[in-house]
DNA sequence: GTGCTTTATTAAAATTAATTGATTTAATGG
DNA sequence: CCATTAAATCAATTAATTTTAATAAAGCAC
């Protein structure tokens, strides 16, 4: 899609910009930035002026360096927009409300089973307007709301991102328009987005990944997934698959048992209602990941084992987006307890290199991202706050809708 | 790396949108142009006026539409721009000149049996005067020289693309600045990039990808290579490695045969000098691609069974591609007569269903691309003319220096 | 303390390319 | 032949950045 730019495309691009270099990097004066962004002092400054007025940043101390006048450092304001993430799975729903800032100020867990999508959304929107009171906010700055889910979602005829969670594993949600109903009893933007790409941009905006422009990151939820970031942008592939680690064929040769059939898969061994039912039989009660962490702990004979094998499994995934994909950083974040994502990246970073060919100097770094029962929901609160802020380079072409919010929306709202 | 932009940026960008249009799409009217790109009519004139002015277009016939004026049609012009491609491996070295419509006008190719650097320097500086010559052409038309290697590069503090050849192979090949050498003796600009880009670029530039903004290229060369292009620009990877599918661990599930060792990897069943070794038991001198066709026209068993084993690899790498990347198509070319690569498409198209999970629809297709001995040298010709005409988005950021020849040194040049 | 120097910030004017509105050009069709 | 339609362009306007110049605030030398 060819298109072509004009003056206004220019400055809300360059409106974003200075905001993402004073969320990153601030606090930090008008001239540091000006001299970081090559924008001319005045542009800055009257860039940051807009800023000010609408909120989103203030003036505070001034930082002496040596002679000449002191410069006066902005920083962003937490309280200029709010988010709520949603993390909503078969057995779980985890809602937490964000600042601007990435500090969650809220949250609401509830444990579900299976509920049909008239229950769960209602669910949904209570716990939004719950979380709203719980936090005493202005529903203006509310944001938008964001929405995690498993599994892969189509893209409707206007670009705008929807609804199907994978309707084999979900009886009744096929075709499910979850963001026009949500939309619609909100009456906030409603995003939607698979869970792994949802925290990979979680953790882009927010993590470690702020200043990494290339990342894989490797989801442990329900199931095992992947998202990823490229020149800075979420990359969701032509059809929304990319990163669906979960799908690729087993291999016999890392496990040294056979596999089961042709199209047996990675993600078997990172289907966590499989493990429960094999801790079952041992005896044990787990309906939920935190449970885990005490059996790991405790060098649990069937845990480890599962690990060891799932890992095997993982090792050749992680080599294959080494050289398939090239990113600065591997990170591995999700659903489980922390202590067992570090010890998956413990096991990869053993069997990984006896695989590599010799010759190669740097490979990507494996890193552990937020891990945690709130890992997804924040990654899926960041969804509105990232569209509506980030500096997004295609927002400089022209559209036939402006699908994204620009200041005079900002105004508006606040 | 924030940076801001400004209106100059915006015009030289719009300027390369205008052209680009007309180049893929072309002839086409001002009109056309303007709805597509959202541009308004007054733009365009303006634009347009600029681009006939230095002769990359001009106009042609009128095309009549109904009531109304009839619109002028605007053509690219071919021999506004040519550029060389040279193709250098350890055998060969090959190179054409081009025009700006992707036409080889010349070319040259001659066997090598690994050169020193000085020696190959010189043989590719003689072969850029020979061909300069014999297309006579005015040396400022000549846009300038790409180089596509063998093997990994590294890149320089200035991001100005540089120049190791993976040295483990090419003793006396480490550490050399051909970028540098090449640039002070032809006194044009000069890019070097891996085979397997070279020839994702040049698919995407002249095509089939013309139109297909995220492809991987599979690339059979001495070995083989891959490239991938996403959201329409090459994407390289952090450290330069992206989509080295021959370094990926071999698997015996899908040969079921034992690995050699652990580091045993995809790339060694299409290292054509391994098979022409085993092809020298048998009686037959090959020394060349080309003289394969023959062999698998005559269902030669070692070829046939040596293309069998490495299609069974290949099916999985096809599978991790699908599920990492998911690109809207995986291209098969470079070296190879067309037949072989079409006969490693279909194998793999009959590996690759049974061990994919099922639910998923839609899936990348499997094409055929550029193919033969002029494959590589193509894609390497794009380089200067791709650097100097594509749209390409991030030169609406500012930056230090101005890698990329704007309208004003094309100016000068012509 | 005073005055000079240095540096950050901002005000005013200039610049630039896109946009808007009016005009010209060239065909169709009754 | 003239009204209609649509493409292309001329002229004036607009909206952002840039340039130039002024102002403000600190350090430093005397």
């Amino acid at each position: 899609m060819l298109r072509g730019t004009n003056l206004k495309f220019v400055n809300s691009y360059n409106l974003r910009i200075v905001l993402e270099m004073i969320r990153l990097y601030g606090p930090m004066s008008r001239i540091d930035i000006s001299r970081s962004t090559h924008l001319t002092a005045q542009t800055v400054t009257n860039i940051t002026k807009k800023l000010m007025e609408v909120g989103l940043i203030f003036e505070s101390d001034r930082k002496q360096n040596g002679k000449g006048a002191p410069s006066i450092l902005l920083k962003s304001n937490p309280d200029c927009a709010y988010s709520i993430g949603v993390d909503f799975d078969k057995d779980h729903l985890n809602c937490v409300l964000v600042d601007f800032n990435g500090v969650i100020r809220e949250s609401i867990s509830q444990t579900l089973n299976c509920p049909a999508p008239d229950q769960a959304i209602d669910m949904i929107v209570q716990s939004v307007r719950r979380l709203i009171k719980k936090a005493r906010i202005k529903k203006s700055k509310l944001w938008g709301v964001g929405v995690g889910v498993p599994g892969p979602m189509i893209l409707l005829d206007n670009s705008i991102r929807a609804n199907i969670i994978n309707p084999k594993f979900y009886p009744g949600w096929d075709n499910v328009p979850i963001v026009q109903i949500l939309k619609k009893k909100l009456k906030v933007p409603v995003y939607i987005e698979n869970n792994a790409a949802a925290a990979a941009i979680g953790e882009r905006w927010y993590g470690i990944g702020k200043h990494i422009d290339s990342f894989f990151y490797i989801f442990f939820g329900a199931g095992i997934g992947g998202g990823m970031v490229l020149n800075g942008l979420p990359y969701p592939g032509f059809r929304g698959n990319s990163g669906e680690i979960g799908y690729l064929p087993l291999l016999n040769n890392f496990t040294g048992k056979l596999q089961l059939d042709d199209s047996a898969h990675v993600g078997m061994h990172f289907d966590l209602l499989l493990l429960y039912n094999e801790l079952k039989t041992a005896g044990y009660k787990i309906y939920e990941p935190a449970q885990l962490e005490k059996l790991f702990l405790n060098n649990e004979p069937i845990l480890l084992d599962w690990m060891q094998k799932g890992a095997e499994q993982l090792a050749y995934t992680v080599l294959a987006i080494e050289y398939l994909i090239d990113p600065e950083i591997i990170f591995f974040g999700g659903r489980l307890p922390e202590c067992m994502i570090s010890a998956y990246i413990d096991i990869i970073n053993e069997i990984a290199p006896r695989h590599r060919i010799s010759g190669l100097k740097q490979i990507p770094e494996l890193k552990l991202a937020r891990a945690g029962v709130d890992a997804t929901a924040l990654g899926s609160a960041t969804l509105p706050l990232y569209n509506s802020f980030a500096p997004i380079p295609s927002l400089l072409h022209k559209k036939n809708e402006v699908a994204v919010p620009d200041l005079k929306m900002i105004y508006q709202a606040l």
